[in-house]
DNA sequence: TGTACATCAGTGAACGCGCGTTCACTGATGTAC
DNA sequence: TGTACATCAGTGAACGCGCGTTCACTGATGTAC
């Protein structure tokens, strides 16, 4: 149900979809309101009834991508089901394989997502990952369920979640800025598990 | 021993000098060429007779960066002496802090240093610490040590390498982009130790 | 010691460009009567 | 049903700006004789 011309639907989140679509392929510094406007065959002042400036776009952009983001977790989520030892295992590992192949497959996305733009205040809790979106409560629900399957033990969850993040967030972006080789994945999925004393080392 | 302003005594080492501070202050991005000539008195054009552009000037500011982190990994390393188990594990703690540390105190020095800017070519090699400069020598260093005086077994020194580098680099671009709070990094070092088994859970 | 000259290290004016943003405007829309 | 009009959603020309980069140039330097 294409709009004629003239009135567009809703340029707002056009533009917000064109900006998205243009970093994506040249990254947010090389992003101008001018060329996301011709993208959508509208005038560069069309924009501004909708964002007071060219920030306030790409800080819209950026809160997209963290949902779009936020929607590839919870695929890699759901694609595997049950409530045994290995469906929930699997379920932790997925994540961080989705997170770092997010990463991996749109760089100029997750650098807009993760990067300056998008800089959320920080709350009172030192860390409260459900206020990091999607990605954190999924987090949480895994890790929650490999305790009560007695996976890990309570200890092990209780630094689960600093641990998980801040590796799989390290070993995303080392590999996006290319620092480390994608080869290192498996290692650092041994080494969380290994972190999380979920090779029987605790009985 | 200041030369007359006409002949610059090293004009290139000037530039990347001038480059980091202007970096330093106001984030690699709002970095102009012209400006850092500026800064020296010296024209613009200048600095074609040492860069070929202005990447090649940013890239070797990255560099500079790089050398300085190294610098004051270096530091932190040495800031603990003894052979020790507490000593040992001080310096691993040390590592870590500092490179936390650094990224908070000089965000924008650390974007450039592990931004898109520095791109080394990886080698075949997935992942050799060692190639990526001081820092990665130092942690290899640490984790000797452990390994040595039987404070982490070696399953636990075979994971160290991804896991500190993962987590602590993770840590610091979380706090960095703001993403997180500096409280959580007590929560991470406890975590870390954990996961090396350092806590005697490893007899 | 003095001079000629090649080389080095900088100047400064100019170029074209694309950008963010503004402003007064006009075309389209929908509602009241 | 038709018309007047307020409102909404866009246009397009223009602004000033700072930038990277180029080019022909000139001032300083050091070396050969």
């Amino acid at each position: 149900m294409t709009k004629d011309p003239y009135h567009h639907g809703d340029l707002a989140a056009a533009l917000v979809g064109a900006a998205l679509e243009e970093v994506r392929q040249v990254g947010a510094e090389k992003v101008s309101l001018r060329g996301v406007a011709a993208t959508l065959k509208v005038s560069p002042s069309a924009a501004y009834h909708y964002f007071p400036d060219k920030d306030a776009l790409l800080g819209a952009t950026g809160g997209a991508v963290f949902e779009l983001f936020g929607q590839r977790m919870q695929e890699a989520f759901e694609s595997i089901s049950g409530d045994g030892r290995q469906a929930v295992e699997g379920r932790l590992s997925a994540l961080a394989m989705a997170y770092i192949n997010f990463a991996r497959d749109e760089p100029h996305l997750f650098r807009l997502a993760f990067g300056a733009y998008c800089v959320t205040p920080i709350g009172d809790k030192f860390m409260d990952l459900s206020e990091a979106g999607l990605a954190g409560t999924l987090l949480i629900r895994a890790l929650d369920d490999l305790q009560r399957l007695g996976v890990i033990a309570p200890e092990a969850r209780q630094h689960g979640e600093v641990l998980c993040w801040s590796a799989v967030h390290g070993m995303a972006t080392l590999i996006l800025e290319g620092h480390i080789s994608e080869l290192a994945v498996p290692a650092l999925l041994d080494a969380i598990r290994f972190a999380l004393a979920m090779d029987g080392k605790v009985a």
